[in-house]
DNA sequence: TAAGCGTGGCC
DNA sequence: TGGCCAAGCTT
């Protein structure tokens, strides 16, 4: 069977232009490439690698991870944004240790079980890590198709038919299914980007449905992201922070002069909730185990 | 299903 | 300047 002709051209254009990424090393090695996807979820690459090396540095393995505190994991994360992503990792570590033997699993079931992975996150670790062929779909991926082949300015709301739409991308070889996979996402990450798409620079402009349809604008459906500043997420965020730099604090030493008191005890409580924040006879601390 | 969840750079 | 955007997941 051929190759589908946007995979056709997808294909030789990454060989060529494909960025130098620290986990597209040979050899980087599946709790690298797990590492990096929890990193890059929501988060610019740019601001994932430094903080990439350094983790691998720290805990080569889950094993090692899995050995340390939860809280030295959110620290280590740092500024890298949802730092439950941090708590997460550190489940997901111990759970590799504890239900397969330290290895980072391939079966994309066995990854979609462990804590903090997803329908993204699972593939991306069977087809990078381990070279299978299954669909992966971020949101470069989406919006690529949705231009590509639905001849839309955007994506409609995520749906479990996108994975068919890769499916249908993809070449039976699973080298070359990685390798499209990887291609749609680099493609939608530095040519077909969502503000001011390059189309001119694209090797599959001749292809493209939303191109050819003289890159009509169509209902954009994607949920708007909820205002920032003045938000309890920010206000949870200054908590974790102060817990960060300053380690425990007693309760009424956290952010004294937030300008919302209930909006901080409401970050407080939603932190305890979520585990990120143990307490202790009224000290707070980040969690010990 | 839709809302909640950080942080910072860019245009 | 400030809204938009970034390799999503959980509930």
């Amino acid at each position: 069977m051929p190759a589908h002709p946007l995979a056709a051209r997808l294909i030789p254009w990454y060989a060529r232009e494909k960025r130098d990424l620290p986990w597209r090393a040979p050899g980087f090695g599946a709790w690298g490439v797990l590492v990096s996807e929890f990193m890059l979820q929501q988060t610019p690459v740019a601001r994932v690698i430094p903080r990439l090396e350094a983790w691998l540095e720290r805990w080569p393995t889950p094993a090692a991870l899995a050995a340390d505190a939860p809280a030295e994991a959110v620290k280590q994360w740092a500024n890298l944004g949802y730092p439950r992503r941090a708590l997460w990792l550190h489940r997901a570590a111990a759970e590799i240790r504890d239900r397969h033997n330290g290895v980072v699993p391939r079966d994309v079931d066995a990854l979609l079980a462990l804590t903090g992975i997803g329908d993204y996150t699972a593939r991306a670790v069977a087809a990078f890590a381990y070279g299978d062929r299954h669909p992966v779909v971020d949101t470069n991926t989406r919006r690529v198709i949705a231009r590509a082949v639905h001849g839309r300015a955007q994506p409609a709301a995520p749906s479990r038919r996108d994975l068919d739409d890769m499916a249908a991308l993809l070449p039976v070889a699973e080298a070359e299914a990685a390798v499209v996979n990887a291609a749609t996402m680099e493609l939608g990450a530095v040519i077909c980007t969502a503000r001011s798409p390059r189309c001119d620079e694209c090797p599959v402009r001749d292809l493209c449905a939303w191109l050819n349809a003289g890159r009509p604008e169509t209902p954009d459906l994607r949920r708007r992201q909820a205002k920032y500043e003045g938000s309890d997420r920010q206000a949870r965020g200054a908590v974790l922070r102060a817990l960060r730099d300053g380690g425990a604090l007693p309760q009424e030493a956290v952010l004294p002069d937030w300008p919302d008191a209930l909006q901080r005890d409401r970050a407080i409580l939603s932190l305890l909730d979520d585990g990120l924040v143990e307490t202790e006879d009224g000290v707070l601390h980040l969690p010990r185990s």
